[in-house]
DNA sequence: ACTAATTTTGAAAGCCCTTCCATAGATGTA
DNA sequence: TACATCTATGGAAGGGCTTTCAAAATTAGT
């Protein structure tokens, strides 16, 4: 039914070989034959078969991306970060959504085979050894984005350092007391957020009080999410233990959970508790959130830019490139009252920048 | 590099045909060599080459999947359901994410021939009439959700009735002047809503106000944000007039932009004005919003299913999925005041179906 | 005008599978 | 034992493309 090369080459009077080379713009046709092919093409409507090219061709200009789905926010917006890079470039993408750990390894073994894909880009989830090596052999692209791994190249947000900078901009708004609702601990970006809160604390010679630290426990999820936020809180709260003045939330999405069960309580944002976040989601801005914001589009442009790069450059050493995420200082923090959110850039140490 | 069936033929001692029957698990082959083919595979860590298999089988697997990604928390949940649902059945999905509405007929040519995707997933927008007549040539199956197309299976959401049921909810709490704030009237769901708000309205004596019925008049976007929903309710409010008693509002996400609007200007929700919307995305139990629920997931799911249904039986004529839309009350509306949301189903009407 | 160098062209080979068809082997029947 | 019937198997054909290679056509050179 559909028109093939075939079908072309017959009505132009050419050979299939011409007829591939004028639609894969080879220089060696003459301008003559060129105008009949492709004049015969369009008039049959023809579409190169997709498969058949990637056969031919042994690559398909298809990429893969491996995501956790269960995390949402974060997730849309490098996706479309991605998608938008894609279209220009006339790269097809495959989706896998990971919902549970289980299924990366059968989506890494799917797209494992040369031709396949063109290249992966994997995300925030520790890449599972057992398929370096395989990865490393069949000479895959892999662009491991939000996570690190020595093997590949890498576009890590700055956990440690973003948590440092909002712990810092809470103690330099004078605050002592700080606690801090962190999503599951089994995250790599978690634990780092975490680490870089305690070490600005002790830093700073300011006490660390566990009974105000909280770390999602969900088996299922990562805890990046609203109810997980408001459950922590509420985990808080039922301690009853004294409240710090402050807290650094390891998640937009969990902010706005966390505000709402202190809400509860009558417990207010920013009179009573300041709050500093992180991801700068859109919903961020509509709740005045203090937050480092990751440049998450971007991180999907970058994602697709970096694998493009890789797949025309192979065999060259992995690179890292990371990202300081950026304080934007709205009312959760109390630092401002104004009705618009706008950003402070203190000093260089809080700008966004991109080290190579 | 890779193996092929070729290898394992050889070191199997084998016909390359017997090396596929086993693979496809055709019956036709003894145990014996079936056992001994299948330890070859296994030690080759062999994997099928996806598109030489769909060059041969002259389907692929594969369904490709076409959606606005301007309207973001719709589509993640469906997103997600769809995902789930094709993890099960071995199909990849190719995402294809429009920005601007030129990007469709690009996207559809490239998923238009025969072999290249065993079925179309078309979301929320019009589909172009140019193509239903190759795509009925071509036999391609296609299922349309969230929009009506005689040519194709609909997955339909009631929004005309849904409107009904909101705009009804809200006489019978006792409000008589109600406004409506809408998404951009070029999208089909908006001028349901819309055309269901009016009907119930005049059904009911009521008056009609056009000075606090605003729809978003964004060329680029469909209205469906929060953006759009803040700047449409401070239209209103700069207009001076009278306000309503209560806003029938086109989606979640807009509602929160209203309640926001409205709370600069020290008016609460649902005290001063009530309003009800329409999606019920995560984020609406957090608002309290009184909402009318879409089951954005099961949607997901069942446009999968009917996609296969369609695979596997082309030729039926068309079916119409409609999906009545189900009234969450919580407290945005005012009916309710304590903590925690629950359904209501005031009756038969209230509840969902699903109506084949 | 005739040969050499160059460019353009046609068609075969190959990419990796599935499927069909013919053959070899096994089983059953008289 | 001989013959018909079935079943399991090997391998060719085919799917639509790219690419290579050799042949044909053109251009240049003398």
């Amino acid at each position: 039914m559909a028109a093939t090369i075939y079908d072309i080459a017959r009505e132009a009077k050419v050979g299939i070989g011409t007829v591939s080379r004028v639609l894969n713009n080879s220089p060696k046709v003459t301008q003559q034959t060129r105008d009949r092919v492709i004049s015969v093409a369009s008039r049959l409507n023809y579409q190169p078969h997709a498969f058949a090219q990637a056969l031919a061709r042994k690559r398909s200009n298809t990429l893969g991306a491996i995501i956790p789905f269960f995390t949402n926010y974060f997730f849309i917006e490098v996706l479309k970060g991605i998608q938008d890079a894609l279209l220009n470039l006339g790269y097809d993408l495959i989706l896998h959504g990971v919902n549970h750990r289980d299924q990366i390894n059968e989506y890494i073994r799917k797209n494992l085979k040369k031709g396949r894909i063109d290249g992966l880009l994997f995300f925030s989830m520790p890449f599972p050894d057992t398929f370096v090596e395989v990865i490393k052999q069949e000479e895959i692209p892999v662009i491991v984005i939000d996570y690190f791994h020595p093997s590949f190249d890498c576009i890590c947000v700055k956990n440690t350092e973003g948590a440092m900078v909002a712990t810092q901009h809470l103690i330099s708004l004078g605050h002592t007391d700080i606690g801090m609702i962190n999503a599951n601990i089994t995250s790599e970006p978690a634990k780092d957020r975490l680490s870089g809160f305690k070490e600005t604390l002790s830093h700073q010679n300011l006490q660390i009080r566990d009974e105000i630290i909280v770390s999602s426990i969900s088996r299922k999820q990562d805890g990046f999410s609203r109810d997980s936020g408001y459950t922590s809180m509420k985990e808080i709260l039922s301690k009853k233990v004294k409240l710090p003045t402050a807290f650094f939330v390891s998640s937009d999405i969990q902010a706005i959970g966390v505000i709402s069960a202190l809400a509860e309580e009558g417990i207010r944002v920013p009179d009573d508790v300041a709050v500093v976040s992180f991801d700068d989601i859109e919903l961020a801005r509509h709740f005045e959130l203090t937050t480092m914001r990751q440049p998450m589009y971007d991180m999907g442009v970058m994602a697709v830019e970096k694998l493009i790069d890789r797949i025309k450059n192979p065999g060259t050493p992995p690179t890292l490139t990371t990202i300081l995420p950026k304080l934007i200082v709205r009312k959760s923090c109390g630092a401002r009252k104004s009705e618009h959110a706008e950003f402070i850039d203190h000093n260089t140490l809080y700008s966004s920048e991109i080290e190579k």
